[in-house]
DNA sequence: CCTACCGATCGGTAGG
DNA sequence: CCTACCGATCGGTAGG
């Protein structure tokens, strides 16, 4: 995507000559859906232009290029996950909650944010480093993996999670149940993100053989 | 690929002239890793031709198209996965043996499969049905899923796993952690195949808050 | 927002 | 006549 030019007080936004028209976002997300449906490097900007209805120089003329719209989307999934675990660990800050409860609290708003961002984060979930834009994304994956990482080592350490298995091990499971839901969950079926979150939540830390 | 011919008694495998070259399963495995990196769109069989160190059109001598790497691979994940699954269940066949040891024995013979046949695995848990070839392995894949879900709610009607979760919600975070594995396992990590099963078994059906 | 194009590269095949 | 492979190029389509 272009730059969105920063805040100035503008007066009500032009309407532009010609047709009404795409904006970003719509494009954006239309982007996203193919990219989801077909993967990215399957996906045409002719894809994309016939799905908009669009030529496919107009596309171009919403966005500088497809690995552009890869970027933004990436963007999007990332700013929301990381603000969700800086406000699952900030809420709790300094006070004398144990490591489980954030630990609760972090995966139950991870849960939120992907229901809440599905098609951003199952692209995210994807990327497997293919250029310079995947690798960053990649870059940034890693590190909030690694807060949940600590987290969960601290977990361990203060007894509240099983000491037989070892902490680096229960990360990978526990966040690749979570990751594992943009293969299946539909934000308009039975079951909304608090639902989720508080079941896989309850799954994962408790197991599914009754206690 | 082209069909490997049926095991006739073939006396010692001929010395071949020419320069020793790679066969059709050297092709496959190379293939089926660069799938993997760059994704099966994103890697072209110029890319295969250099890893091989081969010129493009000797790839064609080995196998048919792009396409039938790709079919081979998928087989090659689906067959192991559905004979584990005839194994996990007809080793307790008729017996007096509960749903959830049943189950156990299914997830622990599924995360072995999965270790075994890796790259395979991995590739056929990216496919989106982008063609006839992926929509065909998608519905086999589908297949095998209904019978893990039939397993789970055999388990779940025994009450041997928790009745305030949905059945198919089980099932789905169950597999999804078994899935999810291809992301991060390695063989040559200080985990084998044996001790991911347990702890995956272990850690998805009791939890990971100590009992 | 479109038609008309570009340099390059795609999967696959030719003859030898 | 074979297997194994090559340099060159096919008709079409990619992102831009």
């Amino acid at each position: 995507m272009r730059p969105v030019p920063a805040a100035t007080p503008e007066p009500a936004p032009k309407p532009r000559r010609g047709r009404p028209g795409h904006d970003q976002a719509t494009v954006l997300r239309t982007a996203i859906d193919l990219f989801n449906a077909k993967g990215y490097d399957a996906t045409s900007i002719a894809d994309l232009a016939k799905e908009l209805g669009l030529s496919k120089s107009s596309i171009f003329h919403h966005v500088d290029s497809k690995e552009a719209l890869l970027s933004a989307a990436l963007d999007e999934a990332l700013d929301a996950l990381s603000a969700a675990i800086d406000r699952a660990l900030d809420e709790h800050a300094g006070d004398e909650v144990d490591a489980l409860t954030r630990l609760r609290g972090t995966v139950a708003e991870s849960v939120r944010i992907l229901a809440a961002h599905l098609p951003a984060v199952t692209l995210l979930l994807r990327v497997r480093g293919n250029s310079e834009v995947e690798q960053q994304a990649l870059a940034r994956r890693r590190r909030i993996d690694e807060r949940l990482a600590t987290l969960v080592r601290a977990a361990v350490a203060e007894g509240s999670l099983r000491d037989d298995v070892d902490p680096d091990l229960a990360s990978r499971l526990l966040f690749g149940t979570v990751n594992s839901l943009v293969e299946w969950y539909r934000p308009d079926g039975p079951l909304d993100g608090d639902a989720l979150a508080r079941a896989v939540t309850s799954v994962v830390l408790d197991g599914l053989v009754p206690r």
